[in-house]
DNA sequence: TAATAGGTAATTGTATCCAAAATTCACCGC
DNA sequence: GCGGTGAATTTTGGATACAATTACCTATTA
């Protein structure tokens, strides 16, 4: 993202867009809900006029579709959707992975092994919050000895997207120590210099993601809304 | 003022971005280009309100940054990132193309070979701006017996950043023959099932248009570079 | 003479207001 | 009783007016 770091000044629909975001990414508005923005701007007390830039900057992300005087609703993915985005994940955290190894340094090693760990208290405290936070963190420190912003920007719109599905996937995720050994694996085979090795886990480590999240968004699918 | 055209069913922030893209594209608007809403405003006819959604619009895009309470400016990528645009563009049009390849039928074919025959028509015309435009038919109609609408709807937000050097490149380009002859290559290997040596093909063929590229951007900038 | 501070002008951001489009409901006709 | 058309309400889209922030210019002081 974008370094501004003087949030302070902030405009509105910088933040109005920020928490709406975290509403959709957090499951509070539902896929397929209807948008109205004088609602939202009462909402958060202001005019229609930054809600409807949020929103829009919203749609250009992907999290709501608009139509042209219809309104706009929470986009709903189908299987088939949800599994391309990790497929696109896959193709591109690879091909940044397999760019990173061969720069990283022992720094590099270190950040990702401080990540780990924190991850791994956050395991033990089933903190699954900040478990979301720390994998994405873990995640981008990867390919941190690369530059590529423009790949890393495409990425992050990708990751918006996956992480609707991640976050459902986490509260409800029994299983988690296949993902933190994947994850130790994953550094270990980096830091041997294994740069194969280390990509082909990265893409089986996805794509073990990608199943297990489509198994359990069909399942709450098929019995919860009948949409 | 301005002759309205086809308002009709398009709404203003719409047909506003569309024809900013295009001036930015055939580079009416440079690189760095400071852009004031007003202005624009006056220019088109309308208030400033549509302008900025307009202007939010390719900013999503990339086409346009935009800085707080600081106005905005037309993108300009180093040469990195131009190598980078292409290396994205290699990354998910290969992966679109192993995809296709399998689930292409005669009637694919049968489109791939009429766009290319329309480009060879466009060669010895030397009509460039229709060869570019046939181009990414052409490049469109490989990956059509695939979905992925998502991967595709991404894979256009790239190509809009790379068409704003392959039209300069175009207009310059000496050798087409290269590129008329992979074209057909391309096609040949799909029709004959060699998947891998097709991907390898287009891989090359992006590869090529981008090293050509970077050295006319690269030539362009040393010279002129005061803009 | 140069640097800093203050003021002014320009430009962006937000709010309120008005118009246009769409959906829904009711009434009329068949 | 059912379907279609019209009007009214709701909601979005656009314009104008106003506030806030920023940058530039000038003047004053060291």
């Amino acid at each position: 993202m974008v370094g501004k770091r003087a949030l302070s000044r902030q405009s509105l629909p910088e933040i109005i867009a920020n928490d709406l975001r975290e509403r959709i990414l957090s499951g509070e508005m539902a896929e397929g809900e209807a948008i109205r923005q004088e609602a939202l701007a009462e909402e958060y007390d202001v005019s229609r006029m930054p809600v409807r830039e949020a929103l829009k900057r919203l749609n250009a992300e992907g999290l709501i579709q608009w139509a042209n005087n219809r309104g706009g609703s929470v986009t709903k993915h189908s299987l088939d959707e949800i599994g391309e985005i990790f497929d696109l994940r896959i193709l591109i955290e690879v091909d940044l992975f397999r760019r990173a190894i061969p720069l990283m340094t022992p720094a590099h090693f270190a950040e990702c092994d401080a990540i780990l760990e924190q991850m791994e208290e956050s395991y033990d405290r089933d903190d699954v919050a900040r478990w979301g936070i720390l994998n994405h963190e873990y995640h981008s420190a990867l390919y941190s000895s690369v530059g590529r912003s423009l790949t890393k920007e495409l990425l992050d719109r990708i990751n918006v997207q996956s992480e609707r599905y991640v976050r459902m996937h986490l509260s409800v995720m029994k299983q988690r120590e296949p993902a933190k050994q994947e994850h130790r694996q994953l550094l270990d085979c980096a830091r041997a210099g294994q740069t194969e090795e280390a990509c082909a886990l990265l893409s089986a480590h996805i794509e073990r993601t990608k199943d297990q999240l489509l198994q359990m968004v069909a399942a709450k699918r098929a019995t919860g809304d009948g949409a």
